[in-house]
DNA sequence: CTGCTTGCAAATAGTTTGCACGTTC
DNA sequence: GAACGTGCAAACTATTTGCAAGCAG
């Protein structure tokens, strides 16, 4: 886990990103949650370690490590994103009753993303969009 | 498509929901355009009949639809969501680059939605949600 | 006529941006 | 010390809500 945010702060230093505070404790957070943090969440985590972190901070960095690819952004449907880090490739599951997200691993959509590249030339972005429906303990849709 | 349009006004009035202009010009104008509307450009070209249809009254239109189980949205990624009518299921791709949208069978996502099913117990919301990737004309994700 | 609908203005949520100051390399 | 990053306030986009007036049933 500490070898994990010392790669991700490796990485950002060996691609010309300076080495901030806000990013070190961004970077420390999402790998300790394992992904799904809101942008909100992920700011309220910080700033118990550094209250004066801005939200706007947090935007801004976030937008950083999206481009340098160490991070990516999902759209969970009614507006707010989640962050997770971009190791580790999954998709999200998200249940419309009880916001629960389950992630699963990117080969449940193998079959998917070969099917749509063949019949339309479309090619899936991995990890950035979220399947809506119900989990299994709000029972299918009524 | 007139026929569509008297199906789905007769649909509001058997459930006892109010027939009014407003929401006659915009199921008219979902019918005219297949689908994925904006509620800012449905208010637009309601707007061309109707000038003083406000936007917030297409959003209470359009809420009152969805909950009659007429018209459903889906969010697109960036924040907008477009709205469509329910009958004659299917699935949208966005390309992140051109913003393309590509309408695809719900068949296409039956494999997926038995999966999805029997491994982990969620059952995909039909019509509810977008894939993000790149369209053909726009290439692979560089 | 009674309540569902609408117009309008103002509120909200989520995210972005301008600017002056602070920090990293 | 030059360029990049941050704090703060204010702007912005998409959507929702309160309220008084309007129209459907």
């Amino acid at each position: 886990m500490a070898d994990r945010l010392a790669g991700l702060i490796e990485d950002l230093r060996s691609r010309g990103a300076r080495v901030t505070s806000a990013r070190r404790h961004i970077l420390s957070e999402l790998v300790g949650a394992e992904g799904h943090l809101t942008a909100d969440e992920l700011a309220a985590r910080v700033q118990r370690a550094q209250p004066d972190l801005h939200l706007s901070t947090v935007y801004r960095c976030l937008d950083a490590l999206e481009r340098l690819g160490l991070v990516d952004h999902v759209h969970l449907g009614h507006g707010r994103a989640v962050y997770h880090l971009t190791d580790d490739p999954h998709q999200h599951l998200v249940c419309e009753e009880c916001g629960v997200v389950i992630e699963v691993p990117d080969s449940t959509f193998a079959a998917l993303s070969h099917d749509l590249a063949s019949s339309y030339g479309f090619s899936i972005r991995p990890n950035h969009f979220a399947v809506l429906g119900r989990c299994a303990a709000c029972g299918p849709t009524s």
